[in-house]
DNA sequence: AATAATATATATCATTATGATATATGACCC
DNA sequence: GGGTCATATATCATAATGATATATATTATT
């Protein structure tokens, strides 16, 4: 039934900001919304046409003084009214594909150390990560942000940060754990 | 460059416990591990046929009593050495689509109140699941399961339970933010 | 006894998404 | 002069989803 669409709606999230091209989207996505949303290229600038043939959005190339032209979007009234409507629906829960518990869900058939490396693998990264929520909580402090907007992007930094902290206690536990089976069978 | 090709393992990730037929792996996925893994019937089947001709997997037909015939597959000697393989290879981080946080990214849009209740909507389904948790444990605990299977597997749950605690004390906190948020401007 | 709903089981398809690559411009650096 | 980096749009093969189709048998309802 219902298609969701969510790149659709992502693209009209963002221009509900300010304008921008689907250049500036990709990189705002990737440097400050990475801990909750992605998107492609390959999604973005076709996206961007059929919102532009849905009345949604409207489009103006800029000469690009140096750099390539761009092209910038603007949402549209109706594409505001369209946004507002998909916010008030509830937001579908999300389908989860977690590559590290797959493979310890199998991790019998490897010896308990590659499996703890892999955990070791996993805690950096999400030590890493939760280094730049401080540098988030930066950005949106500085300058001239609506406050409103700042308290719930905010509450998108705060949730990153304790999922974050979350996941790495799971692996300080899981490794104390599996260190503990290592002792009583060293062979497997 | 290197496909990921996630199905594909988890397929001979599930064969390494028992031979099972496509139709019971979505089963035991949406039970037991949709905590960490989803699949869809449209990639199940065809990846399954794939497999079977790289010879990683073989089939036999077994004639339904009552119910309609199954095909079910066994892991080969090649599958597990290919499973092993790419077991040892660093889990990739997986790519988020929140979108409740994206609604409440743009949030300022509407009310407080309409935000306030889609995290309600959203803190119900967490405690939800939260309670799943109890019955697989008893799951695995109960019958004849590999020790150190189980302990992976216990892994996985305590991973899911430590991540959903998380979301809901998050959804908390946020309630109280917003809530002192409309006290200030009962208007936005 | 007829009808509806549910569970089992495989299959296909349009739509959506990813990841990689292609193309092009100018800045900066050695 | 060559190399790399940032900017910017575009496309394509592959992967994944969600929906629907088909078929059989059991159980529940009217």
């Amino acid at each position: 039934m219902g298609k969701a669409k969510p790149t659709k709606y992502a693209i009209l999230s963002l221009l509900s900001l300010e304008p921008m091209s689907g250049y500036d989207m990709k990189k705002l996505i990737d440097v400050s919304l990475v801990h909750f949303w992605s998107e492609s290229y390959g999604q973005l600038y076709p996206t961007l046409r059929a919102l532009e043939s849905e009345k949604l959005v409207t489009s103006r190339r800029e000469r690009g003084s140096g750099k390539p032209d761009r092209i910038v979007y603007t949402i549209t009234r109706k594409g505001r009214w369209e946004l507002k409507n998909w916010l008030r629906q509830p937001a579908d829960i999300p389908r989860v594909r977690y590559e590290l518990l797959l493979k310890l869900f199998v991790g019998s058939m490897l010896p308990v150390e590659s499996n703890a490396e892999q955990i070791r693998l996993q805690r950096r990264e999400l030590a890493h990560g939760l280094s730049k929520f401080r540098l988030y909580r930066k950005m949106v402090m500085e300058d001239g942000v609506d406050p409103m907007h700042r308290v719930y992007f905010l509450l998108t930094i705060r949730h990153g940060e304790m999922v974050a902290r979350a996941r790495i206690r799971w692996c300080d536990e899981a490794l104390k754990i599996l260190g503990e089976v290592a002792k009583e069978s060293p062979d497997e």
